[in-house]
DNA sequence: ATTTAATACATAAGAATTTTATGCATAAAA
DNA sequence: TTTTATGCATAAAATTCTTATGTATTAAAT
């Protein structure tokens, strides 16, 4: 199922790797489906992150040396466990501070209390 | 010129529209060049839009309505100053709408306030 | 009992948006 | 007088995502 029905869900673009990285700071251990999930209840529906988009995000950031992978059998289904390297945790600091300074500037942009300036 | 050292550049993927018909909403009547110079001061020069970016996307914003054009003659030099058409001005307040959903919930997501959940 | 929905992974084609790289031309400054 | 700034434009390549599939197990609903 790939439902992305929200109209501003490409504001979202370029902050996928930012917002895996965070949720695996505060989770230490975390796979795929399990992100889907928690960034869906998290932003009460508001993003949806398809498949398409995480499982290569995913792949790229281990590919990156940021995360180890660990799989893991729960029934006879297969989960594959995600977690920050030392790299990968120094390197979400880094993007959680871009991330800041981004939403402080936009923020200041589209502020509707300035005008002509 | 085209110089982007931001490294968190590709945050704003995806926002540019939204960027410059906000400034048109405040300024009424603005060209190109114009609006590079303006984002680049009220963003303390953390936000460089480039030409390839810029003037794709005031073409499409006109082609799909939401700016007219009126082409000026300064000295011997050409301007296209845009402004809001009136569908211009309602999307406007739809993206700003949209953008400010897309703001608070990633300050949520990404709130170092927030861990394991 | 059996179909549907949820869980869990994956990849590939296409779309959208942007960077990078040019190109042309005028005006101001070094 | 060469460089920088102003002012427009487009095209190739890169990036990132959506859409569309594919496979398979488990739980829920009919």
């Amino acid at each position: 199922m790939y439902i992305c029905f929200m109209g501003n869900q490409k504001l979202y673009k370029g902050s996928l790797q930012t917002i895996i990285l965070k949720l695996l700071a505060s989770h230490s251990k975390m796979y795929g489906y399990e992100i889907t999930q928690k960034v869906k209840e998290l932003t009460k529906g508001e993003l949806n992150i398809t498949e398409g988009a995480l499982y290569p995000a995913l792949h790229k950031l281990e590919a990156d040396g940021l995360l180890d992978v660990e799989v893991a059998k729960v029934g006879n289904r297969l989960r594959k466990y995600y977690k920050l390297t030392e790299r990968g945790t120094k390197e979400t600091a880094n993007k959680l501070q871009e991330m800041q300074e981004f939403l402080k500037t936009m923020q200041h942009l589209v502020n509707p209390k300035f005008s002509v300036e």
